[in-house]
DNA sequence: TACTGGTCTTGACATTTGTCAAGTTATTAT
DNA sequence: ATAATAACTTGACAAATGTCAAGACCAGTA
């Protein structure tokens, strides 16, 4: 499984053998059955997590006890919480497994080592973050440029995979609509 | 106006004199009527523009015509498209002053030197983009989690200053609601 | 002062989306 | 295979929000 994420540096910087060393010795491998929570709301989140396999999903619930999805993370994308990370204080989200899965942890004390001592594995988190951002500065204007059935067509478009991967009801969650809304504009769609 | 650059660089990270001197020396003034353009949709951004004094605003233009606010920048708050300066591609948004303003701007290239000559700089770099990131994900939250109402008393309670100082259109774009229902919940609300 | 342009509000109505309840289909576990 | 559970769809209706048009308000300017 460890390949997997020396596969994805590789393809994002140049990694040498002692970089790759420093890196695999912080490195913890953890299994996730489907509905596993790898953070609860509540706690401090300190690591990073890579996924290697499977899915995950982070969330919040809101008063009435509704859940409102704001990430997916198939194999080859982050999962956490950097609120949490960065400001010491406990998780608004949950983050949980949607199928099995496998994630790769570091905690933030061994990230921030590998960051000083491996050069191009800083780089190459500068630019995980930069691009996340940039990321979510689409999703907002996607947000307040569209109407529901528009953003579900841009997600299709943009995320097929995680589409059809993914339980519809929790599609809908994540784009911040109802189960019915999407199963209606689906049907609409489909008939076009 | 380079004092209010220094303070807010002081006010985050311990600066020496010499680190100063290298930031000043790259640092450009720049007053922006009312209206007036810091960035156009089609430009490539390559710089970082810090808010001395006024306000601006970031914002897409969809299909119709309408203008949807991404992002309010008051004083001591940068501005930019980082997609477009990552990316080196046309930018999607147009920045410009809802105040008469004023603001500092560093081309990228000098920006970047900075980072590698002045430590403490990267390191605030790094935590504005840190936060940044935050926030945005905080308003995908309320975006997908609140209605209309409730978005905008979030809004006022987080940023009042900027409400009031806003025009009521503009804060209804930046909800992504119109401005007739904006008017209607600020008269609801008021009559509590 | 009166004019102008931008801003804000209001009403009537249309459209979109949500809510609730029921029933169907698909998946999972035993 | 069967039962149990979750996922999905559909309809009827309610609530939220958008659209359009008109007028009120306000600030800057001739």
């Amino acid at each position: 499984m460890l390949e997997v994420f020396r596969k994805y540096i590789e393809s994002k910087v140049a990694l040498s053998d002692e970089g790759w060393a420093l890196i695999e010795s912080v490195c913890i491998i953890k299994k996730l059955r489907k509905q596993q929570f790898l953070l609860q709301e509540g706690d401090v989140w300190r690591y990073h997590a890579f996924v290697c396999q499977g899915c995950l999903r982070r969330y919040s619930i809101d008063d009435k006890g509704i859940e409102h999805i704001l990430q997916f993370s198939l194999e080859n994308w982050w999962a956490g919480d950097r609120e949490s990370l960065i400001n010491a204080t406990p998780s608004r989200y949950n983050i949980d497994a949607i199928e099995d899965s496998t994630v790769l942890v570091i905690r933030n004390q061994d990230y921030e080592r590998i960051c000083r001592d491996v050069p191009v594995f800083n780089e190459m988190a500068n630019n995980i973050l930069a691009r996340s951002f940039n990321a979510a500065q689409d999703r907002i204007n996607t947000s307040i440029s569209l109407d529901a059935e528009e953003k579900y067509l841009r997600l299709l478009q943009q995320f097929p995979d995680l589409v059809s991967r993914v339980p519809r009801h929790m599609i809908a969650s994540y784009l911040g609509i109802t189960p019915e809304t999407l199963s209606r504009i689906k049907r609409k769609v489909t008939r076009k």
